[in-house]
DNA sequence: CACCATCTCCCCCTTTTGGGGGAGAGCCGA
DNA sequence: TCGGCTCTCCCCCAAAAGGGGGAGATGGTG
């Protein structure tokens, strides 16, 4: 039996989906809430499987919430959420998907959606997979190519480069000194500077600084990856 | 009428599908193909609105297929293809599915999926959106909540920069040079010089290198912005 | 074998960078 | 009005980086 919880500040849709769930044989509606304050509480208290969450609503919005739920960070004590959310929202702005993603929802649906869809996307979440509205996908897939995308061109000027100074320029967009880069690979200092001065001879860049810029652009380096502690 | 066309190597599952496709009303199938290189020709010649792909196929892989078929690039004459790919597969490995939107594909559903979900599948993206298998979609979030999320504690250290700060700050991450820098924002080298010192000192960083990275790190600089032509 | 690419290291040199001060002008809030 | 912040610029200096060349040791290939 999938438990869910309805969050909407409007009663009258928050019953119609709660019934449209309840209908099911597999769905059971368990607890429901009109803002994000009381959605904390009732996830706090209920447990739910699936939370169904809108975003506009009085005291707390739905992202903030969602965030606050599936986070505990500030009193980190025992609070293992297992409950996942899925947004659902009349709006889709951009803005409110990827803040949403952030904030570790596994959904994001618009409320046109007819109902089996609505039910199929709990029951899809409830198995450990995500569901997004169409269009939202198309777009993530569009940000995430356009992310993954300029690497093309710049992948032949990568292969251009021997094994060795591509392992010097991943050090170099590591935030290495030449110095550092010796001690990492175990060669003299000397080594290094030629190693760097091919690397950037050959991509056609100045200094290290764009060489940095060169390897996240091209994928050899990533933001998330890397802690900047430095 | 969605015109769709079927690419697999085996022709047993390709008439499979295509006789489930071709039950539906809205759906026809213009042409089947068993290579990379026959579904190239395929496409060029029918040009389906969608075109289903599998990935294991002698002579051309059906990602490289999907990137020559969407991107035109060789002869970029007249060739303005209007088809969308499904890519329909038994095996997603994160390579395969991050090629595959590389390529430009607009789905990724594995063939265990239930023949409604299929035709379903083929009607959304047909209708301009995007469909991924749960399993997908939930990694492309998690992946994408990744490489927003990080920006989080760092971006606590970009705000004890001065606006002027971070706008040297950007400028170094785009891979200029203090000269640049101050050519760009109107200043002499001299006060460039001490901004970056001062970004520096107060990131905790070293040299333009390391702030490179920390740009890229907290979502200053993003991958895929960018030229590098330098 | 000779050739070429790669990796390793050395020299000398110029430019850039980064750190350490100091200082004047403007602006804003106490 | 005064102190603090920011932006602007200056000085000197040491360290790092980058360019140019050379050179020995591999290892593979024609």
């Amino acid at each position: 039996m999938i438990r869910v919880m309805v969050v909407d500040d409007q009663a009258l849709v928050r019953r119609g989906f709660a019934l449209v769930l309840d209908n099911e044989r597999d769905i059971e509606v368990v607890a429901e809430a009109g803002t994000g304050v009381e959605a904390i509480e009732a996830a706090r208290a209920h447990q739910p499987d699936i939370i169904l969450m809108d975003i506009r609503m009085p005291e707390m919005d739905g992202l903030e919430a969602t965030a606050r739920i599936l986070q505990p960070e500030e009193n980190a004590e025992a609070d293992a959420t297992t409950s996942r959310v899925i947004i659902l929202t009349t709006f889709d702005p951009d803005e409110y998907v990827f803040r949403a993603l952030q904030a570790g929802a596994s959904g994001f649906v618009l409320k046109d959606i007819p109902p089996e869809a609505l039910v199929e996307a709990v029951r899809t979440v409830a198995d450990g997979g995500a569901m997004l509205s169409p269009g939202i996908t198309q777009r993530l897939i569009s940000q995430f190519a356009q992310k993954l995308g300029t690497g093309r061109n710049l992948t032949e000027r990568l292969e251009r480069l021997t094994t060795r100074e591509r392992e010097v320029l991943a050090a170099i967009a590591a935030g290495k000194s030449n110095a550092e880069i010796a001690d990492a690979l175990f060669i003299g200092p000397a080594t290094v500077k030629t190693h760097v001065s091919s690397v950037l001879s050959k991509l056609g860049l100045r200094d290290r600084a764009q060489a940095v810029v060169f390897a996240y652009e091209c994928g050899l380096a990533t933001a998330g990856g890397r802690d900047v502690g430095f």
